[in-house]
DNA sequence: GATATATTTGAACATATGTTCAGATACTCA
DNA sequence: TGAGTATCTGAACATATGTTCAAATATATC
């Protein structure tokens, strides 16, 4: 329970204070993936907006064009344009085509029961 | 489905271009409130840093106190400390004191379950 | 009470972010 | 093909953010 001197993450001897080693090794045994870790934060972050929040709840609805979505949001069609682009990288809504018009919609069910799980954890 | 000029939000009469002013109004009828939408957007952006999605990420297994995550992370205790108030301001984790130590671990299961939502959607 | 330890705080810095503006594309329809 | 419309792009700006450093608290132990 008393105060430790730990390893380093990279190997070499550092000066770490650490009360816990066991449980920082665990940690560190359990850790996961950077690559998941960043992807996942990457979809946090992109809903920690809430101009794209409110974006993609909307979609939840209905689908709707770039300009339909600048109207809802009060926002420049351009910064929507900018926003739905971060939101398609990370595969959270997808696109299709009709005419001249292209109408954007949540991705699959995943993304939306994202949403609902954290929608009732704030309006409960 | 041609274009058209809409009310703006604040009842004036502006210039905004809209395509489907059914969805638009629709949209805008079933928004969620400001309070709570800026409450979600909120706790997406806390678990969009990568330093404290690590952070929780870890209390999900285990209590730790600032020095075990500032060994486990790589970070300055003070930098755990900062963000462990974030955290905790939003209500995404809980603290205990024993002794000279503070554990810190996730405040509810609702946490957890946003968590594994999001591993889930990222690991699979 | 005084010392030691664990944690917190506030200021400061560099970096990242969201929006706007102006202009470029992409596609459609006559 | 050419005009018209919807969307996208890139640069620029102001603002927000994460981390560090130095110093302050708070608690426990002697």
């Amino acid at each position: 329970m008393s105060s430790a001197r730990a390893k380093c993450l990279d190997g070499e001897t550092c000066q770490v204070r650490v009360i816990h080693l066991d449980r920082v090794e665990r940690a560190l045994r359990e850790t996961v993936s950077a690559k998941e870790l960043n992807r996942l934060s990457s979809i946090y972050k992109v809903l920690g907006d809430p101009s794209r929040l409110k974006i993609v709840l909307a979609l939840r609805k209905v689908e709707m064009c770039v300009c339909d979505l600048a109207a809802f949001l009060g926002l420049t069609e351009s910064a929507i344009s900018h926003q739905l682009r971060r939101l398609k990288d990370l595969a959270l809504v997808k696109s299709r085509r009709e005419g001249q018009v292209i109408y954007y919609s949540l991705d699959d069910e995943h993304v939306a029961e994202l949403l609902n799980i954290g929608l009732a954890h704030v309006t409960e």
